[in-house]
DNA sequence: CTGAAAGCGCTTACAG
DNA sequence: CTGAAAGCGCTTACAG
């Protein structure tokens, strides 16, 4: 009542219509009603009503969201639907909706195509999976020509102006799972990083990590022999295992292995059927075919970083900022979980 | 419009005014007309609007925390604090208020005189952290007779109807601080369980994590030796020291130490100040004191379960049941974390 | 027991 | 460039 549009118009010697044209920066207002409006505005440091600002407006708020679709090789991008349609369930009473687009994440032309799809369509904030660097910043400069704000998950692209990155801090990730083999193996012990991916261009996430593990030994008295291999661009079973068993051959004194992404439980899988449970093996997310072998000890830690909670908080930044004018945090790390056997039960992926 | 009050009255052939009463169960209504509207309700599945509600009602909502006052030897409550406070800025908007009462966690009295305190305001729904378990059983009672809903943080009670828990599984969180000390222990290696706290009452608290902790090893191939020492009434750190020279001078081959709580800071603290880092110690919450102790590796594990989150989520959960009436889980186990020196940068308390 | 009217704090056409 | 009026979907007195 006494901070409210009405009351500013009536400082202002204006209507309430002529406020909300400055309040949302339309045009059709003289430069001298509206320094006056927005002077009054400050002075009594005016803070509109969400509730009544979306209950009288009839627009709808559109939130679009780009991610990989699921296959069973891509199990992974089931959890952050989830945190996508939670968040939606939380603020569709406020009149937004989130379209959800999905794109293959071994073709690069589907995320071409589905970013075009999003572009055709009035969007109010985007929340994307920006696994192909290039065609991501091509697609954050149509967006940021359009100011639609962008919210990145999973990965983040360098140098680029986005409302904002929820993901995982790549590089400690991996060094955090170097601290975690530590405990498992003796100094002068071989260790093994295996990279498990059908497309180069996501080595670029895998190689952060893979860093981030090197990292960790290159400056610790505890020396080990560290080797790896790239099992690419075959990725099925078969493929796995047959890198796994020439490698293993060659070396047959690998004590701990290391993967860097959700294809840990192909590994799990070789190392069970092969009767090799004694290597350790760390890996990445949290998975039922990983979990599985979490439990029968094939898999010893599991590295994760909630990817429902990300997208959860994704929508959530731009609603934070679509809706609420707030500011959003440029960038949020994910906390970086290490999963056991005894702790998986209360994981919140 | 298909669907509102007002269509609702049309078809009743009501005033909006009526099916306003019996929306909110307020009395002056036909048992004839009552059963009429509820009818066309459910037909129309009628979801209110909680925008238009919320800003329509003048009446402001009340919410009360009741959680241990901070200290310092009890910093830990600075993070259900601020999950409070978080919460309240996201609600507030819907016109809430949170009125928080604080009690000494060394005196009984204070929690049963602030309960009081809370009991004689008109309050929509409560936060409490149930230390004393009668006294918290007795308070919930009262709260039942007056229909107001609690949410229990940090431990339970049990056989009690609350809306909601929302804090660890003590006894799994102590299975997996064994799980984790089993990877630095070698068997026969002996660990010292230690307990330090002022109030026998917390007792219960810090057991289950005991047990827990126990049990792990009890059917285990690794079998260590297991000796426990409780620190108690006085905790400060002459007391811890001092305890702890004895029970180290009697068992010099102490490999490993189990710190129930947070006051493991004051334990690494004496280790290092007696030159003995190199017994291994994981305890509890992720305060600054321990965190300096985790960096410069005195402390190698410390267990977590995001006090602020469980505050948060507690006020939210009030929220969500008393705004919107939705359901609420009875029970939500907070994940348990294990932080190390590489993650505890990205962990959010 | 029930209804008519005003109002919550905004936004939206429409008219000038 | 600006204003008057209606309306978003509810709740709140007030009158009967």
């Amino acid at each position: 009542m006494l901070t409210g549009v009405k009351e500013i118009a009536r400082r202002a010697n204006v209507s309430t219509g002529t406020v909300d044209r400055v309040l949302h920066n339309r045009t059709g207002v003289s430069e001298a009603t509206k320094n006056k409006i927005l002077a009054i505005m400050k002075e009594l440091d005016y803070q509109p009503n969400i509730l009544a600002r979306r209950l009288a407006s009839k627009k709808v708020l559109r939130f679009a969201s780009l991610i990989p679709s699921v296959s069973a090789e891509t199990e992974y991008w089931d959890a952050p639907i989830k945190g996508i349609e939670m968040a939606e369930a939380e603020i569709k009473q406020f009149g937004i909706v989130i379209d959800k687009y999905f794109y293959d994440q071994n073709d690069k032309q589907s995320f071409v195509k589905q970013s075009n799809n999003i572009l055709k369509t009035p969007i109010d904030g985007i929340l994307v999976a920006p696994i192909f660097i290039e065609e991501s910043l091509a697609f954050s400069k149509l967006c940021n020509l359009k100011k639609i704000p962008q919210v990145f998950i999973n990965s983040d692209i360098p140098n680029e102006s986005r409302l904002s990155y929820i993901g995982p801090d790549l590089f400690q990730s991996g060094h955090l799972s170097a601290h975690m083999v530590n405990y498992l193996v003796a100094s002068g012990d071989k260790i093994l990083i295996v990279n498990i991916s059908k497309e180069i261009d996501s080595y670029h996430h895998l190689m952060r990590k893979e860093e981030g593990f090197i990292a960790y030994f290159k400056d610790h008295q505890k020396k080990v022999k560290i080797i790896k291999t790239d099992i690419t661009p075959d990725t099925d079973y078969p493929s796995v295992a047959k890198r796994l068993t020439e490698v293993l051959t060659e070396h047959t004194d690998v004590k701990a292995i290391f993967v860097t992404n959700s294809r840990v439980f192909s590994v799990a899988q070789f190392l069970q059927k092969t009767n090799q449970e004694h290597i350790f093996l760390v890996g990445y997310d949290f998975l039922p075919g990983s979990i599985e072998h979490l439990k029968n000890g094939v898999i010893d830690f599991l590295i994760c970083q909630k990817p429902q909670e990300q997208a959860y908080k994704g929508i959530m930044a731009l609603y934070q900022n679509v809706v609420l004018n707030g500011d959003v945090e440029p960038t949020y790390f994910m906390p970086i979980d290490v999963i056991t056997k005894e702790n998986y039960t209360s994981y919140r992926n």
